[in-house]
DNA sequence: ACGAGCGTTGCAAGTTGTGCAACGCGGTAG
DNA sequence: CTACCGCGTTGCACAACTTGCAACGCTCGT
C-alpha cells in the first residue's frame, strides 16, 4: 500500500468531523506541515478539500457529487426505487433501502413518511449496526467465517435497553433471522421507534439489500407495526424477481 | 502537487462513471498494472473503493458516508432546511438550494414538488451553471476577476433554444441578475421547466447560496410562477438574516 | 489438456516525497 | 508604534518510497 495516498486519504475522514487549519491536520497525520500542505494541496486540486476564507480546510464538493454518481451507479438501487415508493403510498411509513459493504451497513434509499412524526436518518448514513433490522439480514447472509469475524470486530453500544449487547447475542439473532427470512428492530435504537425489514435477494440468492418499513410507536404499535410485514416480503421479493431477472451488468467488453 | 496522489484520485471520477478492471484502470492512468493495483489497495483499505464479486472495483461505500458527512457540516443547509419546507408547503413546487464552489454550482437540499409532475435532479448533481438561475446568482456575485475568468472557462451547450449560447451573453446576464438581485431560467435548460430564485447573504452581504423554486409548464405557467417571486426573496431573506445573525462557527480552540 | 488473459509478487533503480530551516505575513500584546 | 509570536509557505539535500519490469499462478475458454 502507497504511504503517501494512505496519508493524503486519512486527511479526509478527519476534515469530515469539521473543518481544520493546517498545523492540526499536520499534528493528526504525524507528518510535518509541509508534507501536510502539500497532500492539502493536492486533494484541492482535485476538488476533494476547499479551504474556506479562514483558510482553514474543509470537505469539497467533488465529493458529494462523486458520491452521489457512486449512489446512482447501485443497479438495486434504481430497480427498488418505484416499488419503495408504493409501500410508502399504502403504507405512510418510512421505508429505507440498505446495503452491506466492507464492516459498513448503509442506507442508499429513503421514502420519508407521511406522517408528522419522522424519524432521523439520512441516505449515505451508516447504520447501527448492531441494531437496525437491515443490518441484521445484510449480516445474517454473510458466509460463516466472515460473519463471525465482522460480528467479533463490533462493538456494542446501548442505545437502549433493548439494544444487542453483545457479539453472541447478536450471532444468535442473527441466526434467527437466517432462518426466519425477516428482521425487526423493536426499540433497539430509539427507544420509540420500531422496524420491519425483509432482503431482497440476487439471482444466486445471496442478499444484496433489505429494506425495512419504520414508525414510531406515537403512530403505531409494534404490532401494528408488525402486520406490515406480509406486505413488506412481498415487495422486498418483486424487487428480487426483477433484480435477478435480467443481466444487472449493462455494459460489455466492447 | 505529490503525483502518487494525483495519480490515485483520478481513479475516484473514473470509477464513478462505472465499474472498471484493473487493467481498465492501468490505461486511463497511463501506468503500469502493478503501479494502479497498488494504488487501487490503498483506496480500498479505505473503502474509498469496493471491490465486487466479478473483480472489478467501483466507488465505496465511505465515500458516500463521507459526502454526507460534508454536506452535514453546511451551516447554511441546517438553517436554511426548515424554511425551504415550509415555502414548499405554501407553494407545492420543488425546492432547491445550492452553492458555488470551485467552478461548480451544486444543489445541498431539496424539498420535492406536491405535484405529480416532478423535474429530474438529486441532491449533490452539478447543475447545468450556464442556465440554473441559482447559478447565475451564485456566479454574479463573485468578483468581477474571478467571474470573467470562470465564465471564460465554461462551456456553453445548447440544451435548449433558450440556453445561454456564450460567454458575452452570459456576462451580461449576470450583470442583470447582480442588478435586480434575483434571478430566472424559462426553459433554459428543460423546455418545459421554469425557475425563481434568490439569493442567500452572508454577514459580509456576499452571496453564500441561493434557492430556488421550480415547476414544470403544465403545472404552473412561467407568468404565474413569477408571482411566487416576492416569497422566495422573503424566504431567502429571512435565511439570510438567521445565517448571518450569529456566529455560524460552533467549535472552540480549547 | 493447452493457451490466453488477468491479477499478483519481488526486486533493483531512481524518481519523488519528506523534514528541516528560513522567510513573509498578520495579528496581538506591550 | 514596535516587537513578538504563530501560521502558512518555500527551496533544498537526503533517502525513502514509488515505479516498471519480468516472472508466476490462476481461471476461463477453446
Amino acid at each position: 500500500m502507497s504511504q503517501t495516498v494512505d496519508r493524503a486519504l486519512s486527511i479526509l475522514p478527519l476534515l469530515a468531523e469539521g473543518p481544520a487549519d493546517l498545523g492540526r491536520v499536520a499534528d493528526a497525520l504525524g507528518v510535518h506541515k509541509s508534507t501536510a500542505l502539500r497532500l492539502l494541496r493536492t486533494l484541492h486540486e482535485h476538488g476533494f478539500v476547499y479551504r474556506q476564507s479562514d483558510q482553514r480546510y474543509r470537505l469539497g464538493a467533488r465529493l458529494i457529487a462523486l458520491a452521489q454518481e457512486a449512489m446512482e451507479n447501485l443497479d438495486v438501487r434504481e430497480i427498488a426505487h418505484p416499488h419503495l415508493v408504493r409501500l410508502n403510498e399504502s403504507c405512510g411509513h418510512t421505508v429505507h433501502l440498505a446495503v452491506y459493504e466492507e464492516n459498513e451497513v448503509l442506507y442508499i434509499d429513503k421514502v420519508e413518511s407521511r406522517y408528522p412524526v419522522r424519524m432521523y436518518s439520512r441516505i449515505g448514513k451508516p447504520v447501527a449496526i448492531t441494531v437496525a433490522a437491515v443490518a441484521k439480514l445484510l449480516l445474517a447472509d454473510l458466509p460463516e467465517g466472515e460473519r463471525r469475524a465482522v460480528v467479533e470486530k463490533l462493538d456494542y453500544p446501548m442505545y437502549t435497553a433493548r439494544s444487542t449487547p453483545h457479539a453472541d447475542a447478536f450471532l444468535k439473532e442473527l441466526a434467527t433471522v437466517r432462518e426466519q427470512g425477516w428482521a425487526t428492530d423493536l426499540g433497539g435504537h430509539e427507544e420509540s421507534i420500531n422496524c420491519v425489514a425483509a432482503p431482497i435477494r440476487g439471482a444466486d440468492g445471496r442478499v444484496v439489500a433489505a429494506m425495512s418499513v419504520s414508525a414510531p410507536n406515537v403512530v403505531v404499535t409494534a404490532d401494528e407495526l408488525l402486520t406490515l410485514l406480509p406486505l413488506v416480503r412481498r415487495t422486498a421479493d418483486a424487487i428480487s424477481g426483477e433484480y435477478s431477472g435480467r443481466t444487472p451488468v449493462k455494459e460489455v467488453t466492447a
